[in-house]
DNA sequence: AATTTACGTCAACCATATTGACATATCTTG
DNA sequence: CAAGATATGTCAATATGGTTGACGTAAATT
């Protein structure tokens, strides 16, 4: 350890010691943007971890019920590419929600190879009380803020979201964007 | 298994399938931002991940390094309110990044059983190539925003953030949120 | 002098992720 | 129909990053 007490360093209060930039000045790093998204997520995804402990689960049993309960008849498949995790990974927490009644599964009618994965009511009522305590979140959060602006809002997420292998589900989820901001429909 | 094979189910589409609304009508979750949110932070945060790889970091590293830089001097004690993390968590990531020569610390003048932290020029580097591949996002994020709608923007993510008990350097960044959209000068 | 605080550390454990290999059922194609 | 590709499941081993609980030391506070 560098035990050197460093006068001017240790002094100095948060405030007045917090860098202001330390890059190439003309593409200057948007640390509060990078940081605002850190901490709204952080709480954002907060949120519903004391629910989830009730139930045993993890964060990852939310993802999980939350997207299949969404999209009824969301495909393994489909999942992991929303989820960007492996399907060992994915493996473990569908079981679960599998054998704890959350999830049901039925095989594709055309491609019976296909699991279909619906959420039971179980299941939805889960995802409902979590997306309701985000919800209220949101909703204070928005309070103030007129139309145009919430417009923008989902605009600016649409728009850092990548667009160069977009699933099933982010295509479904991106034309919905574009359509209630410029009326365009994203079908293709 | 339930291989019922449900016509109804297997073969409609997923934009014809999606749900709509789930709940009480009179607070319709807002699966839109909910949705928008989660994959918004997964390419954010994904960004970075090859250049940690490179490095042999992960993500927890990430987070320390950057805000050790961002605001010099912090205490140990900062870092674990910022990151909701435990001492034990902490410790591991904190010590590779002293070992490697990315962070240092010095103890505290006033009060010597603090440990401030620092990062090193290598730690600097490190953070600003990480910050600049989620700055160009950000950039091509807001590219075509007027600089009233990214001020929304951020009034936004920064009311999404717990106002219970704002650390240190929550009080700084939501300082500066504020400061920026009212006019109001920061520098105390 | 006693207590509290800030930090570090040991041990055990858990959740969630990884890679790689392999098995099965089913669809597709030559 | 045989061969191959695809969708899914599973086994084993491993890594990362998180947890709790206990304990120790140095330094500040009372």
């Amino acid at each position: 350890m560098v035990d050197v007490n460093s006068k001017d360093a240790a002094s100095r209060s948060l405030e007045t010691i917090q860098r202001q930039s330390s890059g190439d000045p003309a593409k200057p790093p948007r640390w509060d943007i990078i940081e605002l998204l850190f901490f709204a997520y952080r709480d954002f995804v907060g949120d519903p971890d004391d629910v989830l402990d009730q139930f045993g689960f993890g964060r990852a049993h939310h993802r999980v019920v939350h997207f299949v309960h969404r999209y009824p008849g969301l495909k393994v498949a489909d999942l992991l590419d929303v989820l960007r995790i492996t399907k060992q990974s994915l493996g473990r927490v569908l079981k679960q929600l599998l054998d704890e009644g959350y999830i049901v599964q039925k095989s594709g009618e055309a491609d019976r190879r296909q699991r279909l994965l619906f959420a039971t009511a179980k299941g939805e009522a889960l995802v409902a009380q979590l997306a309701g305590l985000q919800t209220d979140r949101i909703n204070r959060a928005l309070k103030d803020f007129t139309p145009v602006e919430i417009e923008a809002i989902g605009r600016f997420l649409s728009a850092m979201i990548d667009r160069n292998d977009p699933d099933k589900v982010l295509q479904v989820i991106l034309g919905q964007a574009s359509a209630k901001t410029d009326g365009r429909t994203n079908k293709t």
